[in-house]
Order: structure tokens, then C-alpha cells, then sequence
DNA sequence: ATCTCTTGAGAGAGCGCTCTCTTAGTCACC
DNA sequence: GGTGACTAAGAGAGCGCTCTCTCAAGAGAT
């Protein structure tokens, strides 16, 4: 008992097989009798189009793969940040049908698979989310030929179209917020510096610095609680005195405030604290956490939106999103 | 110029378009040269089998939907645990050869969508993640015929496979962790009732306190940070007296911590919490959150086994997962 | 030397659909 | 009434692949 096929759709109404193709695809030039005709025998036999054949034919697939470059440790499970690009790029194609296929890339050799599932026409179009430095997917990928958009700008001059946030300017306001409440030592905590929003948090951070004759302390982690959490130690061994620091994201700032907690300092009292992304869990921090807040789904919709301007010929020029200081209680 | 055809491999190879196959598909019952002439020939085209003709034919896509039913409020962004499980699933599947397709439902007309969807043929199996207990979707898929399993117990007795942890001998040992340490008036923020993890975690939570002559003090929260922060300011209206809570998941318990720190509550010493899920974050909390773990990873991991097993006709037996009392500082 | 058996390779049908081409039919207009 | 324009429906090719069936050639048995 296989699924019935248009053919017994056809036979069931009485036409021919391109008849009843014209109506599941909606074309109007049929007449409304036949039409509803075809539509009843649907309905009856439970039709549904086999995708493969249709694909096979329409050289389509209505699907589109969403590459996550996964830096390994953790971080995609923790980062709420990936959850909800996903979730936003899912909800943005599926209002115009599509369908997200998603590939998690680890190791070299889910690399090459990623590279022969795309190859092998699965996908109309590649979503590349938050690659780094040295990934060598969206050469590999835009060699393909296949049409492929960045969440975030790519590390290597490739030419695709990207959506990102100003990491720059943001971190740029996150210090100079910093700076302006008085602050004398404000250290950073810098993300991976192989990722592009580790490297621009961390140039607004000098940019404002140097405008403003203070030294830079800088410490370095991977995005990950535990990172921050680690580099903190090491800023307060570095300079006991620090009255600040810019983390460059929310996840190591609540590692650092942690740091910070057992080495007795009070916040902002005694250290004030900048995040980076207003992630939930930092109106839970002790104290909540003041960030810069960018619009992580919105930044997910344009880069669908960008996708669908490469199938349809629209403008593909790069997006950056503007990002907000949000002020709450550690600076 | 499109993409080079079996046919063109043939070709190039000076062999039938069969043997071509035979050679892609790793039949022994080639010559070696005549072997190697094709594998010459596929690599000089860059040629990848295209996978829509390929599934016309066999009727198999190697790809599997991930359905998870959001309960919409941005639980799926920010609760680690679906990240985890999503990952999980896809690093398993990924070993044998099979795709992920995620598709999130959230409204019913998503429903009617993932229904399509998996009717036509895209997809070789279903894996359904945390369904509420209205959920639809077990009933209709096993009706599809379609090979479905489920990550958690499905509230409707439909018969499909699935993996869950031990939510009920969890809350018992938490509870009953707080019974031993001399608590006397134990609360519960119970997580939302039409979901099974909500029903059970609240059953054991009920089962240990009916042992003990305790009465118990139920709010109920729907498992975001929030509802948890109002859950716990609304026990503490209610019983001001309160020394303890056990809270039915993690992230209530971190809006619960909040709450009772703004309530100037001291934790564990006027109110002992515990948690459930042992995420990340419960590491980072202050004061550190005593909770229960269970093994997400490893159930997602179960229950794509459980999906190869359906394949294969191995065991299909439901898979229960122990959880396991983490005793940090919070209890 | 003939026959059977095995092995390796080709021929070709067909998976379910779309879409172009063709044809039949209707209507309008001079 | 004949011609042309247009519409609605059918015929059939073909998308790229797998897989069964067939066949040729050589090995081994009689």
C-alpha cells in the first residue's frame, strides 16, 4: 500500500496527469468544475506531492541548509545566541516555505560532508552561521557556486553577502560608558581573536581607550562562562587595581562576575562590569548585567531576507545592525 | 553548464551508465581497473550523485525531521537543554550517514506545515521534541505511518517509542534531600502541568512530601526564568515561612534565586533551593544551585537509536535514564 | 570438444513529477 | 462562413538515478 501518486489522482478525476499537476501547483487556467474535481480525488486519496520527483524535475528543493561552525566547547548549547538566530531564520524561511536542513560542522570530516551534502543539490541556498577565522567553508561553498549568505561578516575576503551587528561602535559605547562614569583602569576580557566579533569588540575597546589616554589591560577567553571566568582571575592578578572591565560577551561577563565574587570584590562598587549580546540570563546576574543589546533575530531575518534577494535578484549589499547600550546595575 | 550526470561519469569512464553506479554505490562486482577508471573519472568531474533522483527511486532520503514543539515563549532560546539535545541527535545521525531537518512548530498552522511536509516523502523518520500534553502532532505522525519517535514520554498513550529520565525518582531525591537536611515547610515551583516532565517532577515532588507529614505549597511556573521569579514571590507571600523549595527546573530557579535575594532571603540559610536539569549556568548562580542531572546528551543519543532500531527492527523498548543529585551550595 | 556455471558488464524500464508542445474547441470579427 | 485569436486540456518527453534482467566471456566439469 504505496502513496498514491498524481496519476491516481488524475485517473480518480477523470483528466489527464498534467491537468491534475495545474491544479496542485495552482494554476488558474483551469475551469472550475475539473478543478474541483481534482481537488475532491486529492482530498480522498490523501495526496501529497513526492518532493523527490518534484525536485528532480524543478531542479528545486525548497530547502534551504542552515552551517553552524560550531567552535567546539560547548558554546553552541550554552550561547543563546545560536538557538535564537536559529529559531528566527526557521520562522522567517518558513513563512515563505522553505525548509531549514541543519548541519552542525565540528571536525574536518563533517567538513567535507557538509561540502557533498550541499554539492549534492539538497539545498537551494547555504546560511553560514558564525565561522572562524581559518573555516574554509565559505570559499569552499561560494566556489560551489551555491548561493550562500553569512551570519556575520566572514573572516576571509570571500564575497558574500553578510548580515552583522556594529561590534565595533557597540563596544565602543560599552567603554566610553565606562570612561565617562569615571572609571581610571578598565581592563577587557576579548572573545576568540580567529572569530571576526572577537577581533572588533576588542578594537572599539582600544579605539575609545586610546582616545582617552588610559593603558589597555586586555585578557583573552573563548565566549565560554568558564573562559571569562578564568580570565578574570588572571586581570585581577594582572592589575589588583582595575576598576572596570568590558567583557565582549554575556556568557564570560557571568564567569567574571562569578571571579570577581570570590575575590571579594564588589559590583560596581568596586569593579564595574560591561557585557556584550543582553543575553536573558543577564537580567538575572548578581547584580544584572549592563550590556550592549543587538537584534539578534532581526540580524537572522535579514539574513534570510538577503538569501531570498540572492534566488530573486535583489540587493545583496551587506547589513550591519546598530547595537544599544542597556544600563542596568554592574556599571 | 550544469552538474556533471552519472551518464557523463560513464562517458568519460567508457563504461555503462550501470557499472557507473556500481561504482558509486561501492558494489564489489566491478574489476579493479574498470573501478578505478570510474573513480578517475568521478574525480576529474567533481561529480556528486544527485540525491533527488537518487530518492525517486529508493524511496529513502537519509534524512530525519527534528519536530520541536516550542511552547513558544522563547523557552526554546534560552533553555540549553533543547541546544543540547538538538546537538546530541544530530552528532549521532551524522555518524550514520543521515541528515537533520529542524523544523520548529509553534502555531497550529506550523502544525498542518510539518504534517505536509513529512507526509511527502522528505524525510525517512521523525524524532519529536518535548510535545505538550495537547500535542497533536504523536497521534497524527503514527498515523502517517511514518517511523516516530520521541524524546520524552508523550502525554497521549499513542504507542511510539521514546526516551526519558527518571523525572519522578529525580524529584524525590531532591526532595527528599531537603527532608534529611531538616527543612520543614518545602515548597514547589512545579513546571507547566500539560507537560509530562511538569506532571512528574510535581508527582514526586508530592510522593516524598505525603511520607513525611509535611504539607505541600505548589506555585506553578511553565519553565522560563521569569514565571520562576513570580512563582517564588508568590510562595513566599503565601507562606512567609517557607525554608525550602524545590523548583522543577533550572532556569525557575535562577528567577527563584533572584526573587528571594530581592525578598532578602539569605540561600541555603533562610531558604534552601533545588533545582532540576543541572544546566550550565547552575554552576554560576549565587549562591551555586544544588539540582538534579540527568543526561541529555546521552537520551538524545538513545533516542536516535531507538529511531535505527525501528529501521532495523532492533529493540524499541521506551528507555528510562537515571538522574543524579548534584549537592552544590543552594541546598 | 561440448556443456554448465560463474562472473562482470550493458540495456532499459521506471521512480513521480513538471512542462513544453500539440490539439480541440470556443468565440469574435470582418 | 471563413479566418484568426485565444483558452483549456491531453500527450509525452525527460529530470538522474537504481536495479533487474540479459548477455557475453571465460573457467571448470564431463
Amino acid at each position: 500500500m504505496r502513496r498514491p501518486t498524481l496519476e491516481a489522482v488524475a485517473a480518480r478525476a477523470g483528466v489527464s496527469r498534467a491537468t491534475a499537476s495545474r491544479v496542485v501547483n495552482g494554476q488558474t487556467t483551469v475551469a472550475p468544475d475539473i478543478r474541483d474535481a481534482v481537488l475532491r480525488a486529492i482530498d480522498e486519496l490523501g495526496y501529497v506531492p513526492n518532493s523527490a520527483a518534484r525536485s528532480l524535475v524543478t531542479q528545486r528543493t525548497d530547502s534551504i541548509a542552515l552551517v553552524v561552525s560550531e567552535p567546539g566547547n560547548r558554546v553552541f548549547s550554552e550561547d543563546p545566541m545560536f538557538s535564537t538566530a536559529i529559531r528566527s531564520a526557521s520562522v522567517e524561511l518558513e513563512a515563505v516555505n522553505k525548509q531549514v536542513v541543519l548541519m552542525l560542522v565540528s571536525s574536518p570530516k563533517s567538513h567535507a560532508r557538509v561540502e557533498r551534502y550541499i554539492a549534492g543539490g539538497h539545498v537551494d541556498g547555504v546560511m553560514l552561521l558564525s565561522m572562524h577565522g581559518a573555516d574554509p567553508l565559505p570559499s569552499a561553498l561560494s566556489r560551489l557556486r551555491v548561493p550562500v549568505v553569512s551570519y556575520g561578516r566572514p573572516a576571509v575576503p570571500v564575497d558574500i553577502p553578510y548580515v552583522d551587528n556594529d561590534n565595533v561602535g557597540g563596544a565602543e559605547a560599552g567603554v566610553r560608558h565606562l570612561v565617562e562614569s569615571g572609571r581610571r583602569r578598565i581592563a577587557t576580557i576579548a572573545g576568540p581573536q580567529d572569530m571576526i566579533a572577537g577581533q572588533d569588540r576588542l578594537a572599539g575597546y582600544r579605539n575609545v581607550l586610546r582616545d582617552s589616554d588610559r593603558r589597555s589591560i586586555v585578557a583573552v577567553g573563548d565566549f565560554t562562562r568558564e573562559s571569562g571566568a578564568v580570565a578574570m582571575r588572571q586581570l585581577l592578578r594582572d592589575d589588583p587595581e582595575l576598576d572596570a572591565v568590558f567583557v565582549a560577551n554575556d556568557l564570560m561577563a557571568v564567569g567574571a562576575l562569578q571571579s570577581l565574587r570570590q575575590a571579594g570584590r564588589r559590583v560596581p562598587d568596586d569593579v564595574a562590569v560591561v557585557g556584550f549580546d543582553d543575553i536573558e540570563a543577564a537580567k538575572y546576574t548578581e547584580p544584572p548585567l549592563t550590556t550592549l543589546r543587538h537584534p539578534i533575530a532581526e540580524q537572522a531575518a535579514a539574513m534570510v531576507r538577503l538569501l531570498l534577494n540572492l534566488f530573486e535578484g535583489g540587493p545583496t549589499d551587506p547589513v550591519i545592525l546598530p547595537t544599544e547600550l542597556v544600563i542596568r546595575e554592574s556599571a
